[in-house]
DNA sequence: GACGATGTTGGCAC
DNA sequence: GGTGCCAACATCGT
């Protein structure tokens, strides 16, 4: 579920409640997707005040008062619910002051950390793919020489896409997922780096992709999974010539795209 | 029931 | 160091 756009939502919708409230207590009942120990992790934030709480990439960062981080990462189905009924998935759970932060994630590929400073695994990221400045992306590109499915997907390239808004950016650059990234034409770079910010932009605006259970910290879906032009339509006519939309395997993700609008 | 696919990424081999 | 493959897990569709 959690790209860049779901994260983003899962942020705005969480602020309102979180920010400025204390931590009254911690707990976690699965240690898979706690990093370091349940009981540290609780001294560490019992007591603090959540300063404010933001994106980096696909990581959520609680930033504490006096001093601290607790970072969030939703892996693929996790879910961070506010004021909502603990079930067989919950992991953590956050008393806070005024109400309760539930984290549930049913394949527990996601992760929960508590620590002084931000982890070197989120400082190493590159940077935020709504941030990077076009004259970066196609220096960083130009040392690539991987697929750009592959490059795109990597989060030390830019950091925040992921399968969904990786197929979308190429359909609409009009570039093929197996193209080696440092073969990219500089007029066909800027047209991926804006076709990028575009999808981007434009699933935030409608709340991110809703493919199977993604909800946001309210429980609301997005609905961005019906402007999908590429994305799970295999089969499917392209929106732009009539085409059917291909699926294969790069990078061992599913990948989908349109034979005839994206040539190698 | 078996099998394959699913939004992620980290560890290991080359 | 760059690149690519596979595993971690639960659930759903064929």
């Amino acid at each position: 579920m959690p790209e860049l756009p779901e994260v983003e939502t899962v942020v705005r919708s969480l602020a309102p409640h979180v920010t400025g409230r204390r931590i009254l207590n911690a707990e976690f009942n699965q240690p898979r997707v706690l990093r370091g120990d349940a009981e540290a992790t609780t001294r560490m934030l019992v007591g603090k005040k959540i300063e404010s709480v933001g994106r980096y990439g696909k990581f959520i960062v609680f930033t504490l008062r006096p001093a601290g981080f607790l970072i969030v990462h939703l892996g693929m189905t996790g879910k961070l619910l506010w004021n909502g009924a603990p079930e067989k998935h919950t992991h953590a759970i956050f008393t806070l002051d005024r109400g309760t932060l539930l984290y549930n994630d049913s394949r527990q590929f996601g992760r929960i950390e508590a620590a002084r400073e931000l982890p070197e695994g989120v400082q190493k990221l590159g940077p935020d793919a709504l941030a990077v400045s076009l004259d970066d992306f196609t220096d960083f590109l130009r040392k690539r020489k991987s697929r750009l499915k592959a490059v795109l997907l990597d989060q030390t390239f830019v950091r925040g896409l992921g399968n969904i808004y990786v197929d979308e950016a190429l359909f609409r650059a009009g570039v093929h997922p197996m193209t080696i990234g440092a073969t990219l034409r500089k007029d066909r770079v800027k047209k991926l780096y804006d076709a990028m910010r575009e999808v981007l932009n434009e699933a935030i605006e409608r709340r991110g992709s809703s493919i199977s259970d993604y909800v946001d910290s309210d429980g609301t879906r997005g609905s961005f999974q019906a402007l999908h032009r590429v994305y799970r339509r295999t089969g499917e006519p392209c929106l732009t010539c009539g085409r059917a939309i291909e699926r294969t395997l790069v990078a061992q993700r599913g990948t989908h795209y349109c034979p005839k609008c994206q040539k190698r």
